[in-house]
DNA sequence: TGTACATCAGTGAACGCGCGTTCACTGATGTAC
DNA sequence: TGTACATCAGTGAACGCGCGTTCACTGATGTAC
């Protein structure tokens, strides 16, 4: 028998997992801070005490959420960031792929959402990190850009923030949409020419 | 004696502020799911039971909330509105003054970052109508402006939503600089140098 | 102005309930020989 | 391979506690005459 893992550890990866789902499923409808630990072992079928043999408290879970919320967000940016083409169908490409990103990791993105200005410390520093990674990553791409030829470092780093920021704001208001293909088309279409002006912009920020 | 109200009726009215401010308070370090009734009234020094006099439950209370940390808003969009001066102008003044309503009004703001996207859907309905209310207005303003002749009013409306957001940002992260001089000034130079790229955006948009 | 009654904001006791945490336990999985 | 013991993920009962809500009440304020 080959046990890379071992049948008790595997099972027990297991249970930590469905209690990650239970977890993003109730917090589908409120925030993290008025989720009960009962409620979340009942959602996930287990006994409230076998809670601790996986996690300290429900803000640890929290932190183990932001965790696993980033790991879409980390394959969408990458799909982003991939993308080699004209300013316009960049823009294209980008929105469109917030916004399937959005569509198909809708809980993962609601969890963030909330809980980035939400009422848990330690979550909402977990979340601020990561966002300040990818704005230092992205940071680092504009800067191997042509278009930032000349360019301060510090105007660099303000305009990944500003499309980190620009990006967080659109896919807030794609889910606050909930799925009505109308709203999402409309705020989908605002968001590209937003980011058209922002490109402008950037394109006269030298000679401004 | 002249009562244009009453004494009994005043004394309510001064139990009911009590209960919003206590809730105010409360909600400096937590998010409304999470607080409970009785904590509410204990810090406002009233009975539980009262509680019934002023309010159904603490839903209704997040939203008459709402509506008194827009009172606060609302002055601040008015000084930013009223001001008229050139474009740089304009940028130091309008980043001076959200930093300055940020810090003088920190709890009702903090409010609205918590529960724009947070727990509890009649709070946040109440907190988006009165956003988008804000990018009318502003819009309004903005296609009065000599600068936006010939333009579609979509894009029109869709600046002001690049504006407002962006403000709502620049609060969000001077709130989470939480006083600390250096980051805070760190953010208000970030905020004025997005402005102008977006302003040059603007200046460059029909020709682009 | 004075009196008699109505109103109603806030009180305080009581209730049933679900909460988070503890603890000794069970029995399947893992290990040593 | 087989046996004897160790580990430990998950169980289930128990606990004390604060919760939201109800209800009859009190006494200051308001009103009518």
């Amino acid at each position: 028998m080959s046990h890379t893992l071992g049948v008790r550890q595997a099972q027990k990866q297991q249970t930590r997992q469905s209690l990650l789902d239970a977890g993003l499923r109730l917090l589908e409808h409120q925030s993290l801070s008025s989720v009960g630990l009962r409620e979340v072992t009942r959602e996930a079928g287990i006994t409230p005490s076998a809670f601790y043999r996986h996690f300290r408290d429900l803000d640890e879970l929290g932190v183990a959420l932001v965790d696993e919320s980033f790991g879409s967000l980390r394959e969408m940016v990458r799909a982003i960031r991939s993308d080699r083409a004209g300013a316009d169908e960049v823009i294209d490409r980008t929105v469109g792929v917030i916004a399937e990103y959005v569509g198909r990791h809708r809980a993962h993105f609601r969890f963030l959402a909330r809980e980035r200005h939400g009422g848990v410390q330690p979550v909402r520093d977990a979340v601020d990190a990561r966002f300040r990674q990818f704005a230092d990553d992205l940071a680092g791409d504009l800067a191997a850009q042509p278009e930032s030829e000349g360019w301060d470092p510090a105007d660099v780093r303000m305009l990944a923030d500003l499309y980190v920021d620009h990006a967080v704001t659109t896919a807030a208001a794609l889910l606050e949409a909930d799925g009505d293909p109308a709203a999402e088309q409309r705020i989908a279409a605002t968001a590209r020419r937003q980011l058209r002006l922002i490109s402008l912009g950037r394109r006269h920020w030298l000679q401004g």
